[in-house]
RNA sequence: GGCGAUGUAGCUCAGUUGGUUAGAGCAACGCAUUCAUAAUGCGUGGGUCGCAGGUUCAAAUCCCGCCAUCGCCA
């Protein structure tokens, strides 16, 4: 037991409940579940709750889509999501939704007492409205052409092509995404939350609450203006009524971090935590949350400014973490890495995940790779060559010369000290949220623990008369290590964590319950506690990460209610094909095979690629606008198409002899042509 | 375009307030070993610390510029 108990409430973020968890996601819930076990190991009282984010918007139109009501469908996904989170070994002690009773009254207290204290006010002002569905539209259900460079079909409030921003009103050839109908301007009055009140508050409270990275984009904000925020939404809207407000709804953020008090008053109501202890202005208890740096402002600008309005305790820490990226490029669908939490389940243990993301993650914003590659090899370096094998190496001794007996006494109490000191420095790791030097101080131990049992030489005192005290002694040593090391590996692998205390005979592996050896102690027969990563395993996840993206691909296209526009987002819609030309029009082009030599990054530019091809003999300099989409180091070596007689065009960055063809919208939608093996350069094609 | 973060060995990352020949794990190579899930141990090679300047007796570390990646904003 530490000297203090403390008492800790926990969040992490709450998905929202449109859709599927994936590895994204997976980040947050294991880095907080991990922290959380942690503490509980450390005999700390540490309550872990979250939620489904289930109101707003899209929430709605999907459910509409569906054709099933929006308590149907949050209802599915709540239930896939803890199937999920549970999948993982994320343990939560309360799963809610922000659906539900004690969300609604907490979101009403919080705001009357705004209103109350004078932070809420009212402002009229004008939107776009789809006049057929009779609600209006967010900007991203707004599409239309871009006012500035004029590319077709982008959202209302950027342009994917150019980047510029604008209002949706501005859009040429507006409609709305939900109904196709064209939006008119509509004014209402709305509610908002006067964040500037909070201003002087907020400075100093960000300060010494959220990481330094974070400070210093806060201070962007804060040099900006603290604007007000719009907290209400017409109907039709899912979500919560206002109080006193007919008609108006709490904007989907509003209720959300609410939704953290709804969780844990809903678990007050089933054991015997105290609500007002933990959330009273005054509160000794500690709050942390956990959530991603995109959702910063959320949870350390609005999130303490309300709860000071209301008078409610603050949090202790607002933990943010950067993104996920696979094999070093963003998840992505086509490439088989946008992995869904359950497609991964299919094919591999959770705990590889866990301790991947435990090796790589610290306190700090910057985001994670998943280096596939190194996944394999790190997991089965670290868990299985090293830990899992320590036991595995010295229990065939123990259980078959001395009937699963350990030693009365340590041959390397030295050793065993220093293994016991140094969990003083990983739990200190673990309290920052400095996971990778955690695991890099456990591995150490496996090293070592592995050294002392070569020297040790087990295997060669056997054979030796007289010898069996020693062969007991150092593989007592041995299990003892695996003791201490899978105590302090226990928040990141739960299961390994059971399945040690059957085999070693405990019944708690307690942080501190390792500062007592384990002598004259009897254990069970050792089972191989982990297998390593299957590379074919891996090439498995991919290939069904892609299927199941094309198969969900197709039918989230709006198969909706109404009207054509729905279908605006198939190729052959939003650009019909071209009119009928005759073979010789076609036969001006000459294509070519060529095999890109080169493909070099062009400075300055932000969109192109430099190309030098090869077509059999001579060489072709192109700039190609394919950046957004590939990787230099990937192009070259490959085989590709190019219009060989296309007029030379000078560009701002050179003169482009040509162009490679190339498919899809844009932005990391694009696809070079690549002819099938045995195709030469030079090759024309027709 | 503005702001911020990042850029260290093939891969993943450490590198405290500037201070000897820049570290670890994995991978590669060599040797040893066979108790262990072809595991382990010892050893070797491998770096213009993104690029180019500057400050300093001394720079991965501080300053300026540029490049790349990522994010936020207009």
């Amino acid at each position: 037991m530490p000297d203090t108990q403390r008492k800790i409430l926990v969040t992490s973020a709450l998905p929202y409940a449109n859709g599927p968890i994936h590895l994204g996601h997976l980040v947050e819930y294991i880095q907080t579940d991990i922290w959380t076990r942690f503490q509980k190991q450390r005999g700390h009282h540490c309550t872990y709750v979250c939620a489904d984010d289930a109101h707003g918007t899209p929430i709605m139109l999907k459910a509409d889509q569906l054709g099933i009501s929006p308590e149907t469908l949050i209802q599915q996904v709540s239930q896939d999501h803890q199937r999920d989170f549970s999948g993982f070994m994320v343990g939560f002690d309360n799963y809610y939704s922000t659906h539900s009773e004690e969300n609604k009254h907490f979101a009403s207290l919080v705001y009357t007492r705004l209103r109350e204290n004078g932070h809420i006010s009212k402002k009229t002002i004008t939107q776009a409205y789809d006049p057929e569905k009779q609600m209006f539209l967010p900007d991203r259900f707004v599409k239309g052409d871009c006012p500035k460079c004029g590319a077709l079909d982008q959202y209302g409030d950027s342009c994917e092509k150019c980047g510029a921003t604008y209002s949706p009103v501005e859009l040429k050839n507006a409609y709305s995404a939900i109904s196709g109908a064209k939006p008119i301007e509509k004014e209402s009055e709305h509610y908002f939350f006067n964040l500037g009140d909070f201003e002087q508050f907020l400075r100093t409270w960000v300060d010494k609450h959220v990481q330094v990275q974070m400070v210093h984009k806060l201070n962007d904000w804060f040099e900006s203006g603290l604007k007000n925020w719009d907290i209400s939404r017409d109907a039709p809207y899912w979500g919560f009524e206002i109080p006193d407000a007919p008609g108006k709804y709490f904007y989907v953020w509003l209720d959300a971090p609410i939704g953290y008090m709804a969780s844990f008053k809903n678990l007050c109501d089933k054991s015997d935590l105290d609500f007002d202890e933990y959330w009273n202005k005054a509160s000794t208890t500690e709050l942390y949350h956990f959530i991603g740096k995109d959702i910063a402002y959320f949870h350390t600008l609005f999130w303490p400014a309300m709860l000071e309005g209301a008078g409610f305790r603050k949090p202790n820490g607002v933990f943010c973490h950067g993104f996920l990226t696979v094999d070093g490029q963003k998840m992505s669908k086509s490439r088989g890495t946008f992995i869904m939490a359950e497609t991964y389940l299919n094919h591999l243990r959770p705990e590889y995940l866990r301790y991947y993301f435990a090796a790589k993650l610290s306190s700090g914003i910057d985001d994670i790779d998943l280096n596939l590659e190194d996944f394999r090899l790190r997991v089965n370096a670290d868990l299985v060559n090293k830990v899992v094998n320590i036991a595995s190496r010295c229990a065939g001794f123990i259980h078959k010369l001395f009937d699963g007996k350990l030693s009365a006494e340590l041959s390397a109490p030295e050793l065993y000290q220093e293994a016991v000191i140094a969990g003083d420095s990983i739990a200190d790791a673990y309290e920052k949220r400095e996971f990778s030097r955690a695991m890099r101080e456990i591995m150490i131990i496996a090293d070592k623990a592995n050294q002392y049992i070569d020297t040790a030489e087990p295997w060669v005192l056997a054979k030796q008369e007289g010898k069996q005290q020693e062969v007991q002694d150092c593989c007592s040593m041995g299990i003892n290590l695996f003791r201490v090391i899978c105590t302090y590996l226990a928040p990141v692998l739960p299961q390994v964590a059971d399945d040690v205390k059957v085999f070693l005979n405990l019944d708690t592996l307690a942080w501190d319950t390792v500062r007592q050896p384990l002598t004259n102690h009897t254990v069970n027969k050792f089972k191989p506690l982990m297998q390593r990563v299957d590379e074919d395993k891996i090439a498995a996840l991919i290939e069904e990460s892609k299927q199941t993206m094309e198969a969900t691909a197709a039918p989230q296209k709006p198969v909706a209610n109404t009207l054509e526009a729905t279908d605006a987002t198939t190729p052959l819609s939003s650009e019909p094909i071209a009119e009928t030309i005759s073979f010789e029009d076609f036969a001006k082009i000459d294509l070519r095979v060529v095999r890109i030599v080169k493909a070099e990054h062009v400075d300055g530019a932000k969109k192109l690629l430099q190309l030098t091809l090869d077509l059999g003999g001579e060489k072709r300099n192109v700039l190609a606008g394919i950046k957004s989409a590939y990787a230099p180091e990937d192009l070259e070596g490959k085989l590709t198409v190019m219009v060989a007689n296309l007029a030379p065009r000078k560009m701002k960055f050179g003169v482009s002899e040509g162009m490679v063809l190339a498919a899809g919208p844009g932005g990391e939608d694009i696809w070079i042509l690549e002819p099938h093996t045995g195709a030469q350069p030079g090759m024309r094609i027709k």
